[in-house]
DNA sequence: TTAAACTTTCAAAAATTATTGAAAGTTATT
DNA sequence: AATAACTTTCAATAATTTTTGAAAGTTTAA
């Protein structure tokens, strides 16, 4: 394979992939780029590389920034702003678990707790509805803080807790 | 709350958090109906509670089967299908993993092998590309095979690692 | 202060994804 | 074999999400 094919390959993968982390298509394929990058793109290349428009690429690149995952360099003498993203691998998950944990697993967790904490009447199914709930809510919370103790470690997070795991 | 509200929002929520885990609405929706419901649900009673098409929860159903977290009831001298989900958090969480791992992220990887290994000529950009391709193919094959590791213990698993990991 | 170089916003259009509903298919019963 | 009771399929439609592009906004420099 060549490295022009090679990259689109990866380009497109990875945006099709965005769906997997929350993410959109395009935001998704901006990372990418950035993340394969010797040097950090402006708005105009990012638009050239990945045939989209200059507001698409405006507003995901916002989100990326919002996200914490990418961030605007300023190029000494010159007007335009440049984007590079994070490169760091384990970096890059960590982020993406902590914002995902944030923005969604924490609310519905909310959310579970609320509802699995109406009043019991004594029904069938009231109980069944607050066991199921409750179970839920327990399994929820648990895998939320296990990812959060993970995203606490800086270094290595992923590889040492696979080798505590195998132990 | 009532009874009646607790369930239309945890079906709601529920729902809305099918991209999490990569299906849609509506096989969420269903998912979740089941789940707290105390007996097996036929497709009209299905259709009723969550006011959908016969062919949307058809279809949706179907895919639940799928993925191994619904199964079909036969409840003798009746000619009807009656549909009930994995009752057990844990399992349900584990089959869940498993599939997003075989659906999606093992693709991923294979797609990141592939351009991970194209010939390194010697262009900085080239180096680049082949150096955090791989570091990103590391990360995701790491990653899928803790999940493999914790996916094929069945009993207590999250709650298990959790331990582990804190100890 | 004005103009140039850039970024952001947002209503409209396009693309994608989900849903419907009726027809076709299947299976069990008489 | 015919009918009834169901399930599945799929083309059409609806809903949702993404993308565009041009106007408005901002910043820098002359």
């Amino acid at each position: 394979m060549e490295m022009q094919q090679a990259k689109e390959k990866f380009i497109s993968t990875w945006g099709s992939l965005g769906t997997l982390w929350g993410i959109n298509k395009a935001m998704a394929q901006i990372q990418a780029l950035l993340f394969v990058s010797t040097k950090p793109l402006s708005t105009e290349e990012i638009m050239e590389e990945l045939k989209i428009s200059r507001g698409n690429t405006s507003m995901n690149v916002r989100q990326l920034i919002d996200w914490g995952i990418v961030s605007k360099e300023l190029v000494p003498g010159e007007r335009r702003e440049y984007f590079s993203t994070e490169k760091d691998v384990q970096e890059l998950a960590r982020i993406i678990a902590q914002e995902r944990s944030r923005r969604e697993i924490q609310p519905v967790i909310k959310t579970l707790e609320e509802v699995s904490s109406i009043k019991d009447d004594g029904t069938a199914a009231t109980k069944e509805f607050i066991k199921q709930t409750k179970a839920l809510h327990d399994l929820a919370h648990t895998a939320d803080s296990m990812l959060g103790k993970l995203v606490n470690q800086k270094q290595n997070w992923l590889t040492k807790s696979l080798f505590k795991f195998i132990k």
